[in-house]
RNA sequence: GGUCGGUUGGCCGAGUGGCUAGGCGUCGGUCUGCAAAACCGUUUACGGCGGUUCGAAUCCGCCACCGACCUCCA
């Protein structure tokens, strides 16, 4: 399997080639939502990113098995305390629901959402509910390795002896000691020896919504156990990719290494990848803060902040358009200019399916294709594959006007270029697409539109201009080039 | 306070020690019966102060500001 593909690994802070463990197969997990509301424009980040990289690899040949769990148990409102309340219960709560019917209605959502973003969906997508006995299990090879321990029907993980032998803290950089001595004396519980240990097992309250058997206690999982079960049971016990939002880089993905290496004696993850925050106003977008925006309020415009409503593919471009480590500020202002942008992309592509082909070229199509793999090998530099992308779409609209020249092979190579990096690889489909029957449609617009040459032919204005204003009204552009004209819809 | 990252033109965003991505917007032009689109050009860049260098937005130092993480967050 050859490439020259690079990735950026938190772990190590550089970038570095990607080699698999076992080609052609690659294995990669990446953190899925916790399914208690609405997904937000910070879901659709590491959704699209992700996705991203997934068809690039897919496109590279590999045989990817991606797996994306969901969270559906655990995941407290106050994890440092180990006390708060399950999300899910809580909504549960508010809605009046069974916790599971809280996390059908919002995974139903978010798998709606993600369609619409036109991510391809994971080989698999494990529960945290699925999978308690398996997490059991885990907790029991810790406990034998020595590396957790049992409080009053809760197990918890020792991250001080786990510090005295492995590196606690590699990932985000943190030092423990340090972190030791600034963290707040703990009130009430005192289950747990150190204020950073967490939770593997959590013995649940008297009247607590989610509960599973187990031999410490009736209880329930703690969440970061469940990423490092769910990714050893499906892609081994070292696999290559592990991915997520940087916000979940301290404790979550810390954690999860620390499981995962107690039990295992090594590291299971070979390359960390994480994308960056979408921030609103420069600041992060975010559910605690308040400021953040529904997927389903983006598309129907439905929102305070929004001028209008934004369409999945525009949301998936303007997120293609930044680099996936860097932060990416929202505002109407860039949404708009996104949506122009993806409209001038999407034109050309049809633009090429009309060009005549000349027989001398102009353009150097292979070196645009080159460019296109050098951008996405150097750490999925999607910004810079977009620009070679307009390169192109400035050559085929020359070639409409003339300026340029393109033969019947350069437009067949530039079809193949855009269906590659345009439709496989950045997931950009035409959103116009699929409306009304094609064949009828098109030969009754060749009809009409031959009316209107001649009309305009005998300089029968009134009468061309009546035709491209009914048309207009059916929600059809025309335009008029040098010989003859051509039509979309709006 | 600790750790890490950022500060690029009206907006969003790439980037490399020297050849000034790209998109959107603005303005002008070409084309056009008109319109739209397209094409060509234009517009104001690299937070501040020093330093290294023949040459720095790109390397180093200091300062200022912003953000993320250190509770849950994609």
């Amino acid at each position: 399997m050859q490439n020259n593909f690079s990735i950026y690994n938190s772990l190590t802070r550089r970038k570095e080639k990607f080699e698999p463990l076992n080609p052609p197969f690659v294995g990669m997990y990446v953190c899925g939502p916790t399914v208690y509301s609405d997904a937000h424009l910070g879901h659709a980040r590491p959704a699209i990113v992700f996705d991203l990289l997934y068809r690039y690899l897919l496109h590279l040949g590999y045989r990817v098995r991606y797996v994306r769990n969901i969270t559906d148990v655990g995941h407290l409102q106050d994890e440092e305390a180990d006390e708060g309340e399950d999300k899910i219960i809580r909504q549960a709560k508010k809605e009046k629901l069974e916790p599971m019917e809280v996390v059908q209605k919002y995974m139903n959502t978010y798998h709606r959402n993600m369609s619409q973003l036109n991510t391809l969906p994971p080989s698999i997508e494990p529960r945290a509910t699925g999978h308690i006995i398996e997490q059991q299990e885990f907790i029991k090879k810790l406990l034998q390795s020595g590396f957790a321990y049992e409080a009053n029907g809760s197990v918890y993980f020792d991250v001080v002896k786990y510090s005295e032998k492995y590196n606690y803290g590699k990932l985000s950089g943190r030092v423990l000691d340090e972190l030791l001595q600034e963290s707040r004396e703990l009130e009430g519980r005192e289950d747990k020896r150190s204020p950073f240990d967490f939770a593997l097992w959590k013995k649940a309250d008297p009247g607590h919504l989610m509960k599973w058997p187990s031999q410490w206690s009736e209880g329930y999982p703690g969440w970061h156990l469940e990423c490092s079960t769910m990714s050893i049971k499906y892609l081994g016990e070292v696999f290559d990719i592990h991915g997520g939002g940087m916000d979940l880089m301290f404790p979550h993905h810390e954690c999860e290494i620390a499981q995962s290496t107690a039990a295992l004696g090594r590291e299971s993850v070979r390359y960390w990848i994480h994308n960056n925050m979408i921030t609103i106003n420069g600041q992060k977008m975010a559910r605690s803060l308040g400021n953040f925006i529904t997927l389903d309020e983006v598309f129907s415009g439905s929102h305070p902040l929004l001028e209008q409503p934004y369409s999945p593919m525009t949301v998936r471009f303007f997120i293609l358009q930044a680099h996936y480590r860097s932060t990416l500020d929202f505002s109407n202002e860039a949404l708009k200019g996104a949506e122009k942008g993806l409209e001038r992309l999407m034109k050309a592509a049809i633009t090429l399916d009309r060009l005549k082909p000349s027989t001398d070229s102009t353009v150097n199509v292979d070196e645009i294709k080159t460019k296109c793999y050098e951008a996405l090998d150097d750490d999925l530099n999607s910004p810079v594959l977009l620009a070679q992308l307009f390169e192109a779409v400035r050559l085929i609209n020359s070639a409409r006007e003339g300026t340029e020249k393109m033969t019947a092979s350069d437009i067949a190579k530039m079809k193949e270029l855009f269906s590659v990096f345009v439709k496989d690889i950045l997931g950009l489909i035409d959103e116009s697409a699929g409306r009304g029957n094609e064949k009828i449609v098109s030969g009754l617009m060749k009809l009409i539109l031959d009316i209107r040459h001649e009309a305009r032919q005998k300089k029968d204005f009134a009468t061309s201009d009546k035709i491209r204003e009914e048309l207009s009204r059916l929600g059809i552009t025309v335009r008029d080039l040098k010989d003859g004209a051509e039509w979309e819809f709006e």
